[in-house]
DNA sequence: AATGAATGAGGATTCATTCAT
DNA sequence: TATGAATGAATCCTCATTCAT
């Protein structure tokens, strides 16, 4: 419990470390399985803890998702917001860096997945769908209406519908998300190409937006 | 339950219609909670009958899953290959019926929701995903390659790679499923309007595949 | 299901015919597999009706596995005892008599496989081991006894404890058919010859019964 | 729940005993109803912890079953075939040793009702009956024809055919369990006694066995 | 803070028995 | 008589959650 400088024995060190090892663990598991399938004994054992442990840091299963979500994705989404904020050139370049970030820090790694399983999963748990939607989903969306209007705005971009157009840029990366996490590329269809599929899918959207 | 001129007894016309009240309500509960979290219970009393009469009709859960696939969606397949090998007229008009037919016989029902359900859940269950695999994906892929082969070869399409032409062909219509089956559309997301969305993905598609 | 000569029609012969070829699946069944294991509809199906025919018959399981009993084991005994009653000979070749029928009707026949179920299964369904008990245990020992009894009296016999006389008789038969019903035979062991089993015991007990 | 002056906590003691009250109950269980019949219900209530704790400890029914033969039969093989392997004195002595020991640890005890559940249920489950019989069976007999081969070579036993001798042994000993955990000691019958006829069966066998 | 033993509600499946036809 | 569809109680097993230590 006594705080100390870096010189904490190994077992301090440890609980501190517990949430991120816990969290992780548990991300894991959900991309892996799904959210109801899911076991929290699995979780504990694959972060190295008891079960009871668990849920010394999260009061249940459906807190611990939510903390995964938070830790995670809404975590990155409030970076994005910020650098928004704070950018200060064209906003084709900033609405190509956020779509970019979008899918480096999640659609390209397991957090992927956790968009799938709400995909999946989410009429069964209607809790986590609104949670997911509220701090995931509308504030997505409403960065990306942020910078159309910015754009359409500062007359860079073409005057148009600035919430269809979020749901016509986000759509589609959703839809590679489920697709990449699904069972579909064990099968016999010859997989689809992500980075490819997202680098076209950019570059098109820019030049469709352009003023001119 | 209602009343017939049919002259069989009312016990029996019961028979013969319960198997197909049974898919039914299976396909129902399946569209609406998923594959794992779908009570077989629940789908008895939606049939009006008791868990145990289910297991005079169907061997377990995996099995009526199956039979909900067979007698709708794999019908249908089958009744488009047919169609197909009958088909006398231009490639481009064979495919836009395919597609079309896919769309009101699949996509705008409930079956879509099957669709759905095994891209969310085909992970968990790996020998309900080999029968889907194989049972619709690989025919309905299969019918689709043809059709663009038949195209080719008759010097309407322009020569191109089947197979992938076949999943760009097939990526979307599938995710559009996803889509519609997903509690997005409930969310703050102003909705995405499949018919068009199916429309102008023909029209764009047919155009670009034509040849010259 | 063969013609006959029988001026009956055939479905009335048929209805004549009907215990008989229920009790015979019966037998089967509750031989295979137990009487807790047999299941009703197994009975049905091996004779060719259906499970609702059997209720026509029997009041239920248990009073199908007494007819089985009564019909097979109570009747051999019933003719036992009568063949017993007239016979005038020597009490010896009565006795052996009585044992080599035993023998040749029960013990080498499926019938065995009733009185390993009883042994197996007595415990849990005391009314039927009642039932066996006072139908088949007390009326065939108490056979053998009176049997003893007479020869004692005419002086054929040695005196002795008739009662556990007849245990030492009867003990080491129903062990055989206990042992020819189980799995044991299966197993490693090299098989036990029943038929040399029997015969060496008949002879050494009569012998070892005589008078002087 | 007794108190006791273990310097552990009471719920650690707990922990430790637990298995074995686990095992206790389900030998009673086994032994009382039978394999199919037996409820894991009644097993835990017995133990006094509810069902799901059973699965902590065993996979399930067939795991319970063979975790009980473990613990009790093929333990005791075990200690017979070392006590058996480091005897030095005449074969007669030690076959009777063996013979005592498994009457006195396993006929005499509840164990014997296993026995018997085999001889009864064995068919029924094919796969505890294979487990039975390598574990059991196959051990136990190649133990005691060990014995008498051991004694036939040093010039103790008669020349004689040890596997069929083996069963000769064996099979009296298997069925007097069967008799003995059978319903038929509660009928008319005047009971058999166990002990008085082991003792006259070894002693009998033994003076049999002797080399001329 | 950490443990892990214990719980018990919940769901798939089986089968003796009933009953409308 | 005969049918066989329908029932529902019974049983195995799972897993989120609790709590004594």
């Amino acid at each position: 419990m006594q705080a100390s400088q870096d010189t904490k024995p190994r077992w301090e060190r440890r609980k501190d470390a517990r949430p991120q090892e816990l969290l992780a663990a548990a991300l894991h598991q959900f991309v892996e399985r799904g959210y109801a399938a899911t076991r929290l004994e699995d979780v504990a054992r694959q972060a190295g803890v008891s079960k009871g442990t668990l849920y010394l840091y999260f009061t249940n299963k459906e807190e611990l998702f939510k903390a995964v979500v938070r830790a995670n994705i809404v975590a990155t989404i409030g970076a994005a917001e910020q650098a928004a904020a704070a950018f200060d050139g064209a906003s084709a370049e900033l609405l190509a860096t956020v779509l970019m970030t979008w899918w480096t820090e999640i659609c390209a790694t397991p957090l992927a997945g956790i968009t799938k399983l709400m995909l999946a999963e989410g009429n069964n748990f209607p809790e986590l769908a609104q949670f997911y939607n509220e701090e995931v989903v509308a504030r997505g969306s409403s960065l990306i209406t942020r910078i159309l209007a910015r754009g359409i705005e500062r007359g860079e971009f073409r005057p148009l519908d600035t919430v269809v157009m979020t749901q016509v840029l986000v759509a589609p990366v959703m839809m590679l998300m489920m697709w990449t996490h699904s069972y579909m590329p064990t099968c016999d269809m010859p997989a689809i190409a992500p980075q490819a599929f997202m680098e076209t899918f950019i570059a098109t959207t820019l030049r469709g937006l352009k003023a001119d």
